[in-house]
DNA sequence: AACAAGTGCGCAAACGATAGCACGATGATT
DNA sequence: AATCATCGTGCTATCGTTTGCGCACTTGTT
């Protein structure tokens, strides 16, 4: 029996000998700091960890000085406070986001940053969210869904903790997906497809506010260049002008509307066309900001006298519509105050931990155009309407 | 020896259930996965672990089918995909940085994104680092260093790559220090305090040119309206008009050179200055984008005939400026190449893994600006020369 | 039949900050 | 004097991902 003795005090061994094992694996996994001798330093960056040794005490116990939690003396924090400087320490968002569950960033997808309306209401956004403490990733979608949905997936994989937003033609379906499990707000234009928050312009006021100045000035044959139906803008500004045409009377041509793309191209090109016509308008509302720009262009080429031959009023007033010409008619928006709105809405929401905007989704808020009149539109000249004879 | 046998065989039994043991308590303790059955769920995202489970496969197989490891096999990496696909998971940036080290994030300090210099330059920069794959963080300095501060702060916690970074009048000393540890490049003004390479204008080429210009129109009576000495851009645009105007002999009269805040509202005050002066200048060169815009304001509002009375050179060509009165003589920059390159060039170096932008940091990347010539500069007319009389 | 090389995948250790729990020490209360 | 509340702090699990190491199994080679 004394083999089977042995035997049975091996197993023993064994059993202890596996137990130092386990015991020194656990032990190396969770206290693995060797500050202290640590030449291969590859990060020179220094954390709470640091600061904690060089202070002689734990690392949560800075981390709650730092936050000034109260649980932590006074004098201890202000010693941490000292080290911290000292030794340059600078948060690390990305840990604190990994338990905290908050990026403190948010999204701002907008088509395009060179269009004053734009750039106008990225500033507005951009102020709103850096007094709240957040900071805006910036995203550029040139009015593409492809890139568009690339880069609602990139914020989703950051993490924002919200977007504001300026939908694309077409959305795909994707981007609705990801969008629909993070707060965010809509901006200008309105997705059908996904239900959310919405802050803009009375579109419709706008075209119906000029064509209805342009119509008390006598105009009956209004032209239109607006943007494509498809879009929400396109659609309520077309709707504003057939509204007010209908209201006073006046025939629509269908010749004398053109929906398409919203951009200088477009405008120029399609005001080269009304103006070749053998019977032009005597007056044209154009309803897009780029659509303007190109229009302008197209009537400095052509030379064409403004208001005496034609009356035109522009889109989205800015310094520069002071000085074209005669000074340009244009319908102002209030970008900034829409821009500051949505923003503070969704840093509002974002306060009160929502992953959805708001309790109430789909709420509208809708801010009213005013129309500038400059030097751009006049009455209805013997002259003007003696040429459609 | 048939009981040693036995023993040995116990043995190794009791090792296979201590490894058993070891299994389950190392399984308990590390993968305290309670997935299936958490009711308490309070984070709906789905992670590799869920994917791992859903598959029966490791969370680590799931992480390098996803980043395409060769080791995973084709029919693995196919599953994981669908599974994925199926349970909507969006990777987690911030738990990623953890370990790689990389955030994948830039940061863009501008002044300004109203102004059509930055705004052209942001565009630029913004798709470029898309392209890249990197997503850009918009700070907005309002060139005040106080700002400038907080947001290359909030960049380095969020451990951004790189920075892009407009420099403000006076940084501040913990702004250098911070952003002396990220890769950056300084672009369109130089900072003198922290050496990096900057991409920009030759600024002093550009108001070299305008000077030239009006010289060989012959005026002599040239007023200079620019920004404030101090920051870099100000200072060379300032030295390349009194270089143009010493080397033809003209005399600069010292109360017509102005030097202030490149805003529009000092570029309106000092253009009303000039005019009321009793002998005003016959030709003025304005070297901010802004004090343009104010200047034309100026001018319009006096009803100053241009380029009869007085000649114009103004800053930062737009498409705008084409429209103002005889159409503006204007400095045209090349914004977007230079914003291109600065974005390529951190882009490069961040691909190399280099902490600072460059081997060689300091390197000057410097584009030549173009004289725009249009309507509102002249030849000196006996007319304009005799009011000086 | 034994051995070497290769393939496919699992384990657990990080990354840095934070929060829950616990513990010792002090002072206050019964 | 014993118990209890309070205060200040420490320990460690956790967030989701990546990665080095290593095990098990399969195939090719002598």
């Amino acid at each position: 029996m004394s083999t089977l003795n042995h035997a049975i005090r091996f197993i023993f061994y064994c059993n202890r000998l596996h137990l130092k094992w386990l015991h020194r694996y656990t032990a190396r996994t969770f206290n693995p700091w060797v500050l202290s001798n640590d030449p291969p330093c590859i990060c020179p960056v220094v954390t709470i960890k640091h600061i904690a040794q060089h202070l002689g005490v734990a690392a949560s116990t800075v981390a709650r000085a730092l936050s000034q939690d109260t649980r932590i003396s006074i004098a201890t924090r202000a010693k941490v406070a000292q080290a911290a400087q000292e030794l340059g320490y600078v948060a690390h968002s990305a840990a604190r986001q990994m338990r905290s569950q908050r990026s403190q960033l948010v999204g701002l997808v907008i088509p395009d940053v060179l269009n004053g309306f734009y750039s106008t209401a990225a500033q507005a956004i951009s102020q709103s969210f850096d007094e709240a403490g957040y900071q805006l990733v910036l995203c550029i979608s040139e009015d593409k869904p492809e890139v568009e949905m690339r880069q609602v997936r990139s914020l989703a994989e950051a993490r924002v903790d919200g977007i504001v937003w300026v939908p694309t033609l077409k959305p795909l379906a994707p981007t609705l997906t990801w969008l629909a499990s993070i707060a965010h707000v809509q901006l200008i234009r309105k997705c059908a497809a996904l239900k959310a928050d919405w802050f803009g312009i009375d579109d419709t006021a706008t075209t119906e506010q000029a064509t209805q100045h342009l119509l008390q000035l006598g105009h009956r044959h209004i032209a239109y260049v607006g943007g494509p139906k498809s879009l929400s803008t396109g659609a309520d500004r077309l709707k504003g002008y057939t509204q007010a045409m209908h209201r006073a009377g006046a025939t629509i041509d269908p010749a004398m509307v053109f929906c398409d793309a919203p951009d200088a191209q477009h405008g120029q090109r399609v005001m080269g066309q009304l103006l070749a016509m053998p019977t032009p308008p005597t007056a044209v509302v154009i309803s897009t900001s780029r659509g303007t720009e190109g229009a302008l262009e197209a009537l400095r080429q052509h030379g064409t006298a403004v208001p005496d031959q034609l009356s035109v009023v522009g889109f989205n007033d800015s310094s520069a519509n002071a000085w074209w010409g005669p000074g340009l008619t244009t319908m102002r928006m209030p970008v900034r105050d829409v821009a500051i709105a949505s923003a503070s809405h969704l840093i509002r929401a974002l306060g009160q931990h929502k992953t959805t905007a708001t309790g109430a989704v789909g709420m509208v808020t809708q801010y009213p155009p005013t129309l500038v009149v400059r030097g751009s539109t006049a009455a209805l000249t013997p002259n003007s309407s003696q040429r459609l004879v």
